[in-house]
DNA sequence: TGCTCGGGGGCGATTACGTCA
DNA sequence: TGTGACGTAATCGCCCCCGAG
């Protein structure tokens, strides 16, 4: 029990102010037990000692004359007309302990005594401001370390709302850029609808368009698809769709008049393929999107065809 | 060799007192 | 002169370590 610790040092507190004492009144004094307790344990019999340590210089402590000059004769006496009163450490003690604090701030059984003679207190009290003492070294630790993390979540925040603002303007500018991009693929689709491919490469990428159409049709009204995106003369649309659509329907699609239009336009449609149906790589682009625009997946557009034929694939939501 | 017990010390929480504005 | 805030000495309870038996 802690208490028990404090016994030893009450009861060798009595006998080393019996020794000082030299008059009765002071023994009375020192002998003071405090009323609030049962048993001589608590600051009080520590304080009684502490007072009769400042007072006695038998031991030759250099300390001893020194708190006696600091504290003055006034309050010397008046600690014994208050037996009980909790007693600061004289600076200079202070200063000595704080000395030996930055040394070790851990105490060894022979350097708290040594410690003890020469400040004149207990060696429980060297221990307990020792202890004191690593408290309020490891508060003010605490206090720093905080200060510090305070300090650098205060710059991680203030970086995060940077690069928050600096996110939002690049999505808007790629949001720019998407929309500029598909009001340019859907002039070019217009412009194929009504080109007419002649030649193989032509009907190559008429096939793929169908292709690609067919895909859409798959999802879009039947009729809707016969009137805008039906009208190509491919062989694979005659062979494999024609049984989709209603054979009336088509009839008109292939009359001379469209097929002079489509001459017209072959100029048009060869540049509509090579501007339009096989566009320069966009290193960036394809990226941006997959990061901002994750809602459709970078697959959902992709109807089996080759890497190169999935340059349809820009416009489809 | 492992176990128990008691002493000693450290630590966190708390109390009590001194000082100062 | 009273009072609240603050600093600090000291206490209490708990835990851990270590040596003796």
């Amino acid at each position: 029990m802690a208490s028990g610790k404090v016994y030893g040092g009450s009861n060798m507190t009595i006998l080393l102010q019996e020794e000082r004492l030299p008059s009765n009144s002071e023994v009375l004094k020192s002998l003071w037990i405090p009323s609030s307790s049962s048993s001589f344990q608590g600051s009080k019999s520590m304080v009684s000692f502490e007072n009769g340590g400042k007072g006695d210089s038998t031991d030759g402590s250099f300390f001893e004359q020194l708190d006696k000059d600091e504290n003055g004769d006034d309050d010397y006496d008046g600690c014994f007309h208050q037996p009980g009163k909790k007693r600061r450490l004289s600076t200079t003690q202070v200063q000595f302990l704080e000395k030996n604090f930055e040394l070790e701030n851990k105490l060894e059984p022979d350097r708290k005594l040594q410690l003890a003679k020469e400040l004149g207190l207990q060696p429980r009290q060297v221990a307990i401001w020792f202890q004191n003492r690593r408290a309020r070294y490891k508060t003010k630790q605490l206090e720093k370390e905080y200060d510090s993390l305070k300090a650098s979540f205060d710059r991680l925040k203030s970086d995060y709302d940077n690069l928050l603002k600096e996110s939002e303007t690049l999505k808007n500018e790629v949001n720019s850029l998407k929309e500029k991009l598909v009001i340019k693929e859907k002039g070019s689709k217009e412009n194929l609808e009504n080109a007419e491919p002649e030649n193989p490469t032509l009907k190559t990428v008429s096939e793929t368009v169908s292709n690609v159409v067919m895909g859409v049709c798959k999802q879009e009204d039947a009729s809707s698809a016969k009137s805008d995106v039906f009208d190509s003369d491919s062989p694979h649309y005659a062979e494999n769709y024609c049984s989709m659509l209603e054979p009336a329907d088509s009839s008109h699609v292939f009359e001379p008049a469209d097929h002079s239009d489509f001459s017209q336009d072959e100029d048009d449609t060869n540049n509509l393929m090579s501007q339009s149906l096989f566009p320069p790589p966009l290193p960036c682009f394809p990226k941006l999107e997959a990061c901002y625009y994750d809602g459709t997946p970078a697959s959902s557009c992709n109807f089996g065809f080759q890497v190169e034929d999935q340059s349809f694939n820009f416009w489809p939501y």
